[in-house]
DNA sequence: TTACTACCTGAAGTTAACTCCAGGTCAAGG
DNA sequence: CCTTGACCTGGAGTTAACTTCAGGTAGTAA
């Protein structure tokens, strides 16, 4: 797949591809022999998985280059990356709880602002003009 | 209260605290009559509310400054200012769902990661040393 | 009076994560 | 052969949201 393809399926700039692979956020992008790149199956799914991480979750770039660099490395850094993942999931798990009582807190608020327009509407209703 | 005690209160920098105001984040607090801040209960009520949308929910501190300006206009922008909450909370909603769903695809491969593990490990007993 | 501390302001600096650009290569079409 | 279009690189520019700084005031303690 060409870059402009993979840019189009993942909905990321072909800058922002590039970006990625410059600073190791996914591997070495397989290249055509005059040096073009061409994304196999496996590059895509570093793709699909660093853009799922980044732009759903919003881990820190950091930490996601240092999981790619360790999975370059082969079998003996499966526990640490695992350690990282684990990490991470906690600190997604603690993000969610922190929005969903955003949430509750926004809704709270909204109910308040019913109730507060339906008064005034009322008191409007009882001085016509 | 103090812009000491406030930022201890709700841990923002006194920076933030006064950046937050200047650029209308939050309207403008007390102050004493040599120029100096002094947070009444209403002043610090907007604080809590700020962060929790800001640090709590990432709302964009655009929208936010939006949503003070029209605060300090009175009644008739009520609606508009529930508008505004009600599309939050949206966005906010789906941003919850999101999460939600790149955790789940993180327990996968955790999962995974365990399964893997352990897969080598029993290998490498049956081939000590 | 002098020194100290907390506070003030406007402006410049920082950080993360892109995004854009100038200048160059390469293969294909006319 | 020449042009066109997709792609390349290294480096500079941008954006949001702070953060730091230089230079100044005001109240208080020795």
């Amino acid at each position: 797949m060409s870059i402009a393809e993979v840019s189009e399926k993942f909905n990321l700039s072909q800058d922002t591809l590039r970006y990625y692979e410059r600073i190791g956020l996914i591997p070495p992008v397989h290249r055509n022999k005059s040096g073009i790149r061409s994304y196999t199956e496996e590059d895509c799914k570093w793709v699909d998985f660093i853009k799922c991480m980044r732009q759903g979750a919003g881990l820190p770039v950091e930490m996601l280059i240092e999981y790619v660099t360790l999975s370059r490395q082969g079998d003996n850094t499966l526990e640490t990356r695992k350690g990282l993942l684990v990490e991470q999931r906690g600190r997604l798990a603690e993000k969610i709880e922190e929005l969903t009582s955003t949430l509750l807190r926004l809704d709270d608020k909204i109910e308040r602002y019913e109730q507060t327009i339906l008064l005034k509407e009322k008191t409007l209703k009882q001085q016509p003009e």
